[in-house]
DNA sequence: TATACGATCACCT
DNA sequence: GGTGATCGTATAC
C-alpha cells in the first residue's frame, strides 16, 4: 500500500481529478481500515469558477482551499451532510477536487453500521453518502493527507483513459458558464457512480 | 440579530 | 418528476 505524496498533489487540478479515479481513500477508525476506490470526482478551480466556494473570496470556511495542496477540505451542507475535497494548486490559489463516489473495499461492516437500512449498492455512491459511510466530518477539515495517521489516499487501480467519462458537474444551479464546464470525471459503467 | 440558501439525500407521486 | 429535512455560512440590516 503506497500512500500518495506531495508530488501527486502538486499536479494541476484537472489532472488530479482524473488521476484520483481508481485510487483508494482510506479512513482509520478505532484501528480499523475503512476504504473504497474513488470512481467519481469533480474539480473546482479558483475564484473565477462561480461554482467554487472560493468564488466569493477568502472566508473562514474556504481558508483551507487557499492553503497548500494535499490537505482535506470538509464542509457541512444542507444541515445534515458532509462533503470531502482534496485541496489542490499552490498555496494562495483556491482549488479542490470533490470526491463524489467510492466503490467500497474494506470495512464494509462499519459502513453498513454508519448507513443503517441502506441498500448495499448505495453505501457510498454520493458525496454525502461516502462521508457518512467513512465517518468523515469537520474534525477532518484541514488534515494533511500526506502525513495523517487516520485519513489518506493510497495507490489503487491502473485506469486507462478509455475507461473515463466526463460531464458537467452535478448540482450547480447558479451560473451558466460554471454549469457548462465538463469538470466531472467518472469510471464508465461503474456500478458505484452516483446518479 | 435576521434571513436566504446550499458542490445532498430519502421519500413521495 | 417534485419536495422537505435541517443548520452553518455569508450577507444584509
Amino acid at each position: 500500500m503506497l500512500r500518495l505524496g506531495h508530488s501527486f498533489y502538486s499536479q494541476p487540478t484537472l489532472q488530479i481529478a482524473r488521476d484520483l479515479l481508481g485510487k483508494r481513500l482510506v479512513r482509520i477508525l478505532s484501528g480499523q481500515r475503512l476504504s473504497g476506490f474513488i470512481v467519481e470526482t469533480e474539480a473546482y478551480i479558483g475564484e473565477d469558477d462561480k461554482a467554487c466556494h472560493a468564488s466569493r473570496g477568502r472566508t473562514p470556511r474556504t481558508e483551507v482551499m487557499y492553503g497548500p495542496p494535499g490537505y482535506a477540505y470538509v464542509y457541512f451542507i444542507y444541515g445534515m451532510y458532509h462533503c470531502f475535497n482534496v485541496v489542490t494548486e499552490e498555496e494562495g490559489f483556491p482549488a479542490a477536487v470533490l470526491i463524489r463516489a467510492l466503490e467500497p473495499s474494506e470495512g464494509l461492516e462499519w459502513m453498513r453500521r454508519h448507513r443503517p437500512g441502506c441498500p448495499e449498492d448505495q453505501l457510498s455512491n454520493g458525496p454525502g453518502k461516502l462521508c457518512a459511510a467513512l465517518a468523515i466530518d469537520r474534525t477532518l477539515n484541514g488534515v494533511d493527507l500526506c502525513t495523517s495517521q487516520v485519513f489518506f489516499i493510497e495507490e489503487g487501480w491502473a485506469v486507462a483513459d478509455e475507461e473515463i467519462a466526463t460531464s458537467p458537474r452535478i448540482g450547480i444551479r447558479s451560473d451558466e458558464v460554471a454549469r457548462s464546464k465538463p469538470w466531472r470525471f467518472y469510471l464508465k459503467g461503474n456500478r458505484w457512480v452516483s446518479r
